[in-house]
DNA sequence: TAACTATATTATAATATCCTAATATAGTTA
DNA sequence: TAACTATATTAGGATATTATAATATAGTTA
């Protein structure tokens, strides 16, 4: 792996890595694009902080945006992130599983 | 997505998004298992970090440790670690590629 | 058991990330 | 064009993360 894939894979994970950008996307999974003021709505937050973690995902690759009169409308570029946090739930639910069958003796 | 879930996810992607910790996990994408002192030398980092730095991924799950001897054994407690780092990296070819088409005006 | 080897831990200063509050910008509508 | 709505930007202090340096621990071997 050569070092820009490394900066840059880091950069990407760590764009990943943030609770409220997490339920971002998990929002966008379900609803193909969405405006901010329904972003920040749902997730009651602040506009502007919402904005500002939208920029980072943004300013990634992994989001984009288009205007639509007053709105901007936010939309995942990849569906390989959807893989990625479906993937991350995989190890915590088997890391679960392990530790319930760790306290049963197995 | 539960709030134990998504605690737990941007904890595992925090994990992951260092250039270190991802090297540590190429390396062992190669090798199964490595003790600390092939880990440090091949990367050239100080080994008191690269202890540091193995603590982490420790800790979320992701790697687990035994003795041998003088030596640790570090190893990936599940493969979907890898196929994480690799969609980040399928991402990444992706934006390169469109950033390249975009700059030929298709 | 003393010296050695491999690894872990701790303190700390530098840097990065975060949220809040305030303000700016862009598009809309009366 | 003035008021309004939706979004973006900026400054700031608080908190988290990082690498280095020093030290501690555990296992080995002479």
């Amino acid at each position: 792996m050569n070092s820009l894939y490394l900066e840059l894979s880091t950069s990407m994970l760590k764009a990943l890595a943030h609770p409220t950008r997490i339920q971002i996307l998990e929002q966008l999974k379900d609803q193909n694009e969405l405006c901010v003021c329904h972003i920040y709505e749902e997730l009651e937050l602040e506009q502007s902080n919402v904005s500002q973690h939208l920029k980072i995902l943004k300013d990634k690759g992994i989001l984009t945006s288009k205007k639509n009169g007053l709105k901007v409308m936010y939309s995942v570029r990849f569906p390989e992130v959807f893989h990625i946090l479906d993937l991350v739930k995989t190890i915590l639910s088997k890391q679960f599983k392990e530790a319930h069958e760790g306290l049963r003796g197995e």
